[in-house]
DNA sequence: ACACTGTGAGTTTTT
DNA sequence: CTCACAGTGT
């Protein structure tokens, strides 16, 4: 372990081994460099057990992250220092400890969607007016009930929620009790619980994790505050590493006061500030340190850096967010003829929603890309169909997941006999499960439909323990005749929804091939795979890919950094969105988030938006972010331009002789054949150059053509917007 | 009783 | 554009 590779400030914040420690690191300070020598040096120069450490992070990436350096950097016992997820590292303690407080430790993990389901179902039941709240609404409320407080029946009441919404959060806590669920937020919840509860479990976990570092500090809610809190309170080697100018979470509970006050929760705390900042050029940093300075009741700051020079920050003023993407896409790929790489451009957007068009004119030019979040694999519906088998088998009380399969494959049960079942159910006290298993005062009727299902689960349950994962799941798909299935009832997609299937079997594969017990985890392999996919997140999903573009929304580029990075859609109502203009406190999130933005990028910095964009269907004019101003990189719009959308983007005025024009952009041109090639045609592709019509797929708007160019590499285009031209 | 088709509404960010 | 639901067909 090399220290000489620190600056004085991240090496005072390494060295300082015991007591409390705040760490406050602005954007590219060397955050996780501080983070991950820190606990090198509590190993190999303070001779601190690596199983006395644990480390908390919010996302599996940055989890993964720090556990390969850790790595590198250790000698020995890598392994065993904890490095977890808040939810993952309760996700683990409860698989041990939930039984005190009466949930059997097969407890299942209900995702997003579950939880709407559910919500959805109580809705119905309690028979609320939908109009007045939606699932979302619902479960907005909840979850912010569950993370402000420790006690979020009194936070409703508090509050003032109306008694509908009360009764519908005692329904919902209900339902999932007897399931035998818990929801994201509940895992924290009941770590909590447990520790406050149980002291000998607290002393444990006290005892052997003496030295804890939690990253992104700013981002703690309620619960995971108070994890810390209760870990930390008696040993007081905690180190807490964040910046709050980087808070983007309060929506879900994050509070900021966590790392306002941590000198006040832990008296005598040392803080380290780390200013210096290795990743952009001043420009970029001066436009950062302009918007969020706006921002009211920091911690005082500034960063700096000593690379002085720079391209200047280029504004791009695009008619809609077609010419939007095509800009981005030229730039791109004139970079590119220069020597750059895919990997060095990073596309950043506030919403999803903005990355189809940019997806449909990266393909367009050829260019590799690769999208984090949006639909994650195990979001597919085949392959929840599977995991919903499994996590039924594996926790037979889990209502949620009987709902999701008891008619897929189809076996003609619907509203009326799930109605009947679930009432039976729910007066002998079961699950709904065991009611089908065990049909006592069924219809015979409805006891010859379910006959189908519950023959599978007699069948799976002799195999449940004896056949490894894989095999089991194969077991199972026969036995539900899933893949007839898929050829009857959704022929369309059969092919892609079986690959799914495949792809699902060769991660289970995978899964078990590296599964290792850990001590003190007495999970089997399902549990601990169940365990897995809940908490996998959609931005987790794909690796970083080397060669290839990134889309991805702000607030999953915070930790990352690009070349080159392409902030867009940055008008009003979209950046900063428009739940957001009223409320100066959701400004202010919003203005942080802009300068997570900001600050991914080293050394270009390109801000765009549209005058015009396609907002569910119909296009509607819009006006320029207010951070464009405040980043000082455009001038403030007159009232009347504002509307007329004619304000003039301009390049940083500094070094205004130097910076290029916007390059014309680039039209998609439907000419009459564009659309019309076919396999074998010879065609000229304005970046790559000659090439063959490999195949043709789709048709219409979707069509796309696989191109082999000569020089061996094939490529996929959409047929309407290639730069495409026979020869 | 279920499946399918057309209409109506709504969309932020994520462990 | 996608999800939820109502109404119709099997």
């Amino acid at each position: 372990m090399d220290l000489s590779i620190l600056n004085d400030r991240q090496r005072e914040a390494v060295e300082y081994a015991e007591g409390p420690l705040l760490v406050l690191a602005g954007a590219g300070s060397g955050k996780t460099r501080v983070l991950t020598h820190r606990i090198a040096y509590l190993i190999e120069h303070e001779g601190i057990a690596p199983y006395n450490i644990l480390a908390l992070t919010f996302t599996n990436k940055a989890a993964r992250e720090m556990r390969e350096r850790v790595n590198s950097l250790v000698s020995y016992g890598a392994s065993s220092i904890w490095v977890f997820t808040f939810h993952g590292f309760c996700a683990r303690l409860l698989s041990s400890e939930i039984d005190k407080l009466g949930y059997k430790r097969s407890y299942t993990i209900y995702d997003e969607q579950e939880q709407l389901s559910l919500i959805g179902k109580i809705i119905k039941d309690l028979n609320i007016n939908d109009k007045d709240y939606s699932k979302r609404m619902l479960s907005d409320i909840f979850s912010k009930a569950k993370n402000q407080s420790l006690n979020p029946v009194e936070y409703l009441e508090l509050t003032f929620q109306p008694r509908e919404v009360r009764e519908a959060f005692r329904e919902y806590e209900k339902r999932l009790k007897d399931s035998n669920a818990l929801d994201f937020d509940d895992l924290l919840l009941f770590t909590v619980r447990i520790f406050e509860n149980f002291p000998d479990v607290l002393d444990y976990y006290r005892d052997r994790l003496r030295y804890i570092l939690v990253d992104e500090y700013q981002d703690t809610n309620m619960p995971q505050y108070r994890i810390v809190e209760l870990l930390a309170k008696q040993h007081r080697n905690i180190c807490v590493v964040g910046d709050d100018d980087q808070s983007i979470y309060g929506w879900r509970g994050a509070d900021i006061r966590n790392i306002l006050e941590f000198e006040k929760d832990f008296p005598g705390a040392k803080v380290v500030r780390l200013e210096q900042n290795y990743r952009s050029t001043a420009i970029i940093l001066k436009a950062a340190n302009n918007v969020i300075s706006k921002n009211s009741g920091r911690k005082p700051k500034t960063l700096w850096t000593q690379v002085t020079s720079g391209p200047p920050i280029e504004v791009y003023q695009a008619s809609d967010e077609r010419d939007e993407a095509s800009y981005i896409c030229s730039s791109i790929a004139s970079a590119i003829r220069k020597g750059a790489r895919c990997s060095d451009f990073a596309i950043l957007y506030r919403t999803h929603s903005q990355s189809r068009v940019l997806e449909m004119y990266l393909k367009s030019f050829g260019l590799d890309y690769i999208v984090y979040g949006g639909i994650s694999f195990f979001a597919r519906a085949e392959v929840k169909d599977v995991i919903a088998y499994l996590k039924l088998l594996y926790n037979p009380a889990d209502n949620e997941s009987f709902y999701r399969i008891i008619n897929t494959p189809k076996r003609g049960i619907g509203s009326k006999s799930l109605e009947e079942l679930s009432e039976n159910a729910s007066k002998r006290g079961l699950p709904l499960l065991a009611a089908a298993m065990d049909p006592e005062g069924l219809s015979p009727a409805l006891i010859k439909k379910l006959e189908k299902l519950t023959k599978v689960y007699v069948e799976i349950y002799t195999s449940y323990g004896s056949l490894p994962l894989v095999k089991l799941a194969e077991r199972l798909l026969e036995l539900i005749e899933y893949d007839a299935y898929l050829a009857e009832d959704k022929k369309d997609t059969y092919e892609a929804r079986k690959e799914s299937v495949v792809e699902l079997l060769s991660y289970m594969l995978d899964y078990e091939k590296d599964f290792a017990p850990i001590e003190g985890d007495d999970d089997d392999v399902l549990a601990s795979f169940l365990k897995n996919v809940a908490l996998f997140s959609s931005t987790d999903s794909t690796s970083a890919e080397s060669g290839t573009v990134t889309l991805m929304t702000l607030h999953a580029a915070k930790g990352l950094e690009f070349d080159t990075v392409f902030l867009c859609g940055l008008e009003a109502g979209l950046f900063p969105t428009s739940k957001s203009l009223l409320n100066p406190e959701l400004i202010e999130e919003e203005r942080r988030l802009c300068y997570v933005g900001v600050t991914r990028a080293k050394r270009r910095l390109i801000l765009s938006y549209a005058l015009r964009r396609m907002r569910y269907g119909s296009t509607e004019s819009s006006v320029p972010s207010q951070f464009l101003e405040e980043m000082g990189v455009m001038k403030a719009a007159k009232p009347k331009e504002a509307m007329g959308g004619a304000s003039r983007p301009y390049y940083d005025g500094a070094s205004r002789a130097a910076a290029p024009g916007p390059t014309a952009p680039f039209k998609p041109t439907r000419t009459k054949d564009a659309s019309n090639f076919k396999t074998g045609d010879r065609i000229r592709h304005r970046i790559f150059g000659l090439g063959t019509v490999a195949s043709v797929e789709g048709s219409g708007s979707t069509k796309l053509l696989v191109i082999c160019f000569d020089n061996g590499q094939s490529r996929k285009f959409a047929a309407d917007f290639a730069p495409i031209t026979g020869v």
